[in-house]
DNA sequence: CGCGTTTGACCCGCGC
DNA sequence: GCGCGGGTCAAACGCG
């Protein structure tokens, strides 16, 4: 029927490529985000590597080797594929959590490293990931995403002390974090061409429990971890069980660190 | 009965 | 032009 029309759709990018391996076994990895700009595609494609650990997808739902960790987003398996070279299947997953959501993922295990889960995030720029209910209409899926439309300013906080740049003033107190967990802002440029206007990427189990906030600076740039509802968490949990040093960013026009 | 998974077939892009 | 590999479809099937 409309075979044809959708495989015109289908993404082809070989994410090989921006698979790269595992800093370390023991933790998961925010490895890439990836803008494909297919000169054969009108949309760009977003797609976003994460590497997450077995061990910390114990307690989901375990069926195979590619049953993806278990978030508040509902996904449907579409298909599965073995993957040449690789003695893993790939199963690919689309969201069902909305009706027309454009966000697709594909889990597979690692081929270097069969203790860690490949998750690839796929999803058309405009729609980046799974929408909130409010910006769609159809059917309400299990979460109940809101997203406030003026949600509240989190005190934000400057960091104390300039030459340490692993401690952060959180409300009054002082955080430390890994160098692994700050970022560059760069990465997630693809993130401020969203339509949304306020929107969230990445959780962090750090910060999503304390439900502080934090401002981390990484030379120019500037990273604000705000707390997150629970409306929030379970919107993009969709990104999965992210990993430990993923963090929170809320992109919001009215909030301004110089 | 509805929803999700499985699985073989189909289609497309790409490399040779 | 052809073959291969990846991505998707959709019917069949299973489960609650």
């Amino acid at each position: 029927m409309k075979r044809g029309l959708e495989m015109a759709r289908s993404y082809n990018d070989h994410e090989s490529s921006q698979e790269t391996g595992p800093e370390s076994p023991n933790s998961s990895t925010f490895n890439a985000v990836v803008s494909s700009h297919s000169p054969k595609r009108r949309r760009s494609i977003e797609k976003r590597v994460v590497n997450v650990p077995m061990k910390e997808m114990e307690g989901s739902r375990h069926k195979g080797d590619t049953t993806p960790p278990s978030d508040s987003w509902a996904w449907r398996k579409y298909g599965q594929k073995p993957i040449k070279g690789s003695p893993y299947p790939r199963g690919y997953y689309r969201c069902s959590s909305t009706k027309g959501c454009p966000a697709r993922k594909q889990v597979e295990r690692s081929r270097d490293d069969p203790t860690m889960i490949l998750i690839t995030y796929t999803s058309e720029h405009n729609h980046p990931w799974p929408l909130t209910s409010s910006s769609r209409n159809g059917p309400k899926p299990k979460p109940e995403p809101k997203l406030e439309p003026e949600p509240e300013v989190p005190e934000v906080v400057e960091p104390e002390e300039e030459d340490d740049n692993n401690k952060f003033m959180v409300l009054g107190r002082e955080i430390e974090t890994t160098p692994s967990c700050v970022v560059d802002v760069d990465e997630f440029a693809w993130f401020s061409e969203m339509e949304t206007t306020s929107s969230t990427i990445l959780e962090s189990p750090i910060f999503s429990s304390e439900k502080k906030t934090v401002v981390s600076t990484t030379g120019d740039d500037v990273a604000v971890f705000f707390p997150m509802g629970e409306e929030d968490e379970s919107l993009f949990a969709d990104l999965g069980e992210l990993p430990e040093c993923s963090v929170v960013f809320r992109h919001r026009s009215s909030v301004e660190i110089f």
